[in-house]
DNA sequence: CATTGTGAACGCCTTCACAGCC
DNA sequence: GGCTGTGAAGGCGTTCACAATG
């Protein structure tokens, strides 16, 4: 067939892709050639028909009696995630969690690169992290306008998220991840992601207290225990 | 009618109950004493449908005409989040982000408390973050185990994760949040959540990479923009 | 008359199970 | 024989729309 055309993947998919592929990346390392579904799902801790019918919505990529071809298809994965371009990371609220994120093992192993950093606060500017300078967030919209592919990490305080949300946008950054607990207003053309701690945690103690209604025991790798 | 007996939440709407509790936290400290579906949502970012069918799982606790009263909703919905106890949080991994973490303001508004932090780097031992001294992994098990309802927090490198996972569930945790990229085994009984930097980075450049198939839009607050 | 609570319809993801292929 | 790809079935959450209510 010719290249599909607009297979639409859902999106419980695309949030296993990262995750496939970097079992992928794992085993292609250790040097296997071969893995069936089975065995991606095991390392994945998911079960094997979720990996056969998310691998499928990519293409027809396995061998049936065998499995898939390891460095294939991280291939086809990292294709299809964008990862074979470079992508630009900036990252405004250079507090811990900015620290953290500058220095994350992410920008030595995927295809991003942090590319920019803010502060507000005048005692930061200058300061070196990760090999960047820490920018004042007044330069944001010179410095990121002048960047292509950006993706935006707000790892500033909620009071001031909507206001770094909205200089982003300004800077023309096509997505941004946001790590204040704030509800962000984004015009549809800027993909929008959310990771919050507290609602994390809060999420976990309703599950602990509410012991009974426990969630699907989600496929997990064999445990040791 | 008499206390409802096993009513299961679905699991969008647990995760979604935090943000509903952050929104009516908001409200109640501006002294607004009532709200409607459609107000909820929009400060919640969802749709008011959504609102109603999710607190309906809790109870009856609105009023036709009028709305939710505010505060006694956000008692509901703190109460069966759980959050009417305190929680003890545990963090191991006092990188830059176990620091964010340890600092987080969740540990000021939240019935969640930091009771004690771990590393492995005998360089770290000793240090104070937020009150607490930073311990070396081996006290774990002894430290932790004289805690109840404790939460554990990996913040340690992906290849630690798995051990310091066996720690926690050994010494007790009832629940794990898991910041490192890789999968965790755990038993059934111990609840499970993971973020990961890395997998929101590429679902971002996922769907940048694919502007067809843009996921639902994401019901978004009112933008100014 | 504004707004809730909810049954029903809808759409979508997951799981099953097996034909087809190596 | 082992394993993939997938149609079909099943399950579940979202959305709709309206009767019920203060």
């Amino acid at each position: 067939m010719a290249d599909r055309v607009v297979r639409r993947i859902p999106e419980p998919t695309v949030v296993r892709l990262p995750v496939y592929q970097r079992a992928l990346l794992t085993l292609s390392t250790c040097g296997v050639q071969t893995v069936s579904s089975a065995e991606l799902a095991e390392a994945a801790g998911v079960n094997a028909a979720k990996v056969r019918k998310d691998l499928s919505h990519l293409g027809t990529y396995g061998t049936p009696g065998t499995g898939y071809d390891v460095s294939f298809l991280l291939g086809q994965v990292r294709r299809e995630l964008g990862l074979d371009r470079e992508w630009q990371v900036v990252i405004v609220g250079m507090g811990n969690l900015g620290h953290a994120l500058a220095r994350s093992q992410t920008f030595a192993t995927q295809n991003f690169r942090a590319a920019a950093l803010f502060d507000i606060d005048p005692g930061k500017i200058g300061e070196e992290v990760a090999g960047l300078p820490v920018r004042h967030v007044c330069e944001l919209a010179k410095v990121v306008g002048g960047i292509s592919r950006s993706i935006g990490v707000i790892a500033s305080p909620a009071s001031a998220a909507q206001d770094v949300c909205n200089r982003l946008v300004e800077a023309g950054t096509v997505a941004i991840l946001n790590f204040a607990p704030a509800i962000l207003a984004v015009p549809p053309s800027v993909q929008l992601r959310q990771v919050d701690f507290s609602v994390e945690l809060q999420v976990l103690a309703f599950y602990v207290a509410h012991p009974e209604v426990t969630p699907e025991p989600q496929d997990a790798p064999l445990s040791g225990l």
